[in-house]
DNA sequence: ACAGGCATGTAAATAGTTACATGATTCG
DNA sequence: CGAATCATGTAACTATTTACATGCCTGT
């Protein structure tokens, strides 16, 4: 069973309870996106996909007047969503582009260089600020689902955020220490 | 001039000495690759885009009989690299199946989570350990071209793979140690 | 009454990978 | 001589985003 990679996250959202397709992408949005995530033109048509294969079953669960379908793991959902967990991970992938703008730096003078690394510095701390609002919610979350893993995942997120902005931090103290004896190019 | 992302890399990789495509690829490669990708299918098509838009220029340079064309930089593409050097970066991506299995990890026993971890903490200790490898000619590079950029970047990678990898370690940890009192499950 | 959120979907465009084809040259 | 590397490219496929269309329901 070829599965596409987003295929998992969807298995994922509906294992330990059934959801809608607008709830899978909200969840999505909300927790993993910052290292996976979806959009309505894949998680729709992988929904209907997986429903074919039997891995998923729809069910009707309106909310009032609204119709909406909720969509469950079958047995054989949670066999492959298990098969896939115990396989080692194999994609890691990162597009930095503050990164690359820095590699490409020696063309500009070195004030430039600095920065890309404020932006880059400034834009981790939003996103640790952002994620840290919504620790209180995760911590509530593993204590009732008996789930310690979207914390510890959450966690992850911001001390990876802060680290970067402490790297940045770090490298524009070298770059401009490197050249206060040159003073102002 | 609206570029596509990879646009830029190769601009970047070019704006210094003519290179082939081929070139390119071996360059991106071994330095950008782990935070910026680019493959043939993406790159041929490109240099023949940012040709036609007069950003790079092809020249004829065989070597020996075998036909060669490196692409060098006009004035116009480094107008239009250094614009975007001063752009803000805008593209943060990862995507970390690690992460997303261990997000999942509820479904199963907490040994399995613990297995996840550890095979994410192998394969960034690999990275690291491979980044290392090319740092001395990161380092000679640096003085050579008086470039300190791209081993600045390369410096980041290895913190980041080992704060990783260390993470992980950390991760583990916490969770054995949290289900010691429930002797083997 | 209207804004915003809930809900489902699709079309089109863009991006990117993989695999292949082709052929020369170099090194052991 | 054969393998690896240099070199250029394309076709097919997979993935993913963006934008749009549609319409209901809830709270102000």
């Amino acid at each position: 069973m070829e599965l596409s990679p987003t295929a998992y996250v969807i298995l994922g959202m509906v294992s330990r309870e059934p959801r809608s397709g607008y709830e899978i992408k909200a969840l999505v949005d909300d927790t993993t996106r910052f290292f996976w995530a979806a959009s309505y033109g894949q998680i729709y048509p992988e929904l209907k996909r997986l429903s074919e294969a039997g891995l998923v079953e729809g069910v009707d669960a309106p909310r009032g007047e609204r119709k909406r379908t909720v969509y469950a793991i079958t047995a054989d959902g949670e066999d492959e969503l298990k098969a896939w967990l115990r396989q080692p991970p194999q994609t890691f992938e990162m597009r930095e582009e503050g990164l690359l703008k820095l590699f490409f730096a020696g063309v500009l003078p070195p004030e430039q260089a600095a920065e890309t690394l404020r932006a880059m510095r400034a834009h981790r701390l939003q996103v640790a600020e952002r994620l840290r609002t919504m620790e209180p919610k995760a911590e509530e979350k593993k204590l009732e689902k008996d789930d310690p893993y979207p914390l510890m995942v959450l966690q992850g997120g911001i001390e990876f955020a802060e680290w970067f902005a402490e790297w940045c931090e770090r490298m524009e103290t070298r770059l401009l220490g490197s050249t206060q004896t040159k003073r102002s190019s």
